[in-house]
DNA sequence: ATTCTTGCAAACCCTTTGCAAGCTA
DNA sequence: TAGCTTGCAAAGGGTTTGCAAGAAT
């Protein structure tokens, strides 16, 4: 039911909202519920957990390495796999102050909808 | 007082953290001058926010466009600036679903101190 | 004298937890 | 019946705020 919920968005919705929206919709869990499944879903990684200033909001996430486009009118969040992008960050391999295991990038902007 | 006590560190601080280092020096400033501080050097862009599950950590930061790698073992943060990887994003231009005005990329892995 | 900065402590707010009741298998 | 999952409400914990006292200009 949670994840259904999410399922319909592509902009991150928080814990709060979400439980929200369900409870308009009729549906009648707790809000600790909410939290609890949207953790077991993050954990199995079928979603994308933003952390923004003091909450966190939630997004269905397709199960492939890809990045985030955010745009910063209406929140939405495109994915993105960019293979250039990967083996820029590849090349650092050669680089004696570290090893990478794995890396996350977020873009900021405006999607065409907004512009 | 609050900067140079980042000044001294790579690896972020809390401002709960902070204050108790800074307490314990003598210094005597209220954890919410901390905060207000600390806040006010991270909209001059002075500081980077790192957001983790619950806390802000604060870390100095270089002025010019950086990346940064993160060290899962010591939590150190090494600035990185990665032409490759800015030409990558500048690719995307000619995506017509969007327009990528700022990002950010954080690279995470093991610094070569603690392999 | 006016304006800005601090301290203090209470208030906030999102999130987590304990525990008993309700399901499931 | 043994083991999960849920609801409820209280507790947690980092962060923010109001306000009065203290600097600064």
């Amino acid at each position: 039911m949670v994840l259904a919920a999410l399922e319909a968005r592509d902009v991150p919705v928080t814990a709060q909202r979400l439980h929200a929206d369900l409870h308009q919709d009729g549906q009648r869990l707790a809000l600790a519920t909410v939290y609890r499944t949207l953790h077991a879903l993050a954990e199995d990684g079928v979603v994308h957990v933003f952390r923004r200033h003091g909450e966190d909001a939630f997004r269905r996430c397709g199960p492939r390495h890809h990045h985030h486009f955010i745009c910063g009118r209406c929140g939405r969040v495109i994915e993105l796999e960019i293979a250039e992008l990967e083996a820029s960050i590849a090349h650092l391999a050669g680089d004696q102050r570290f090893a990478v295991h794995s890396h996350d990038a977020d873009l900021y902007g405006t999607c065409s909808d907004c512009t």
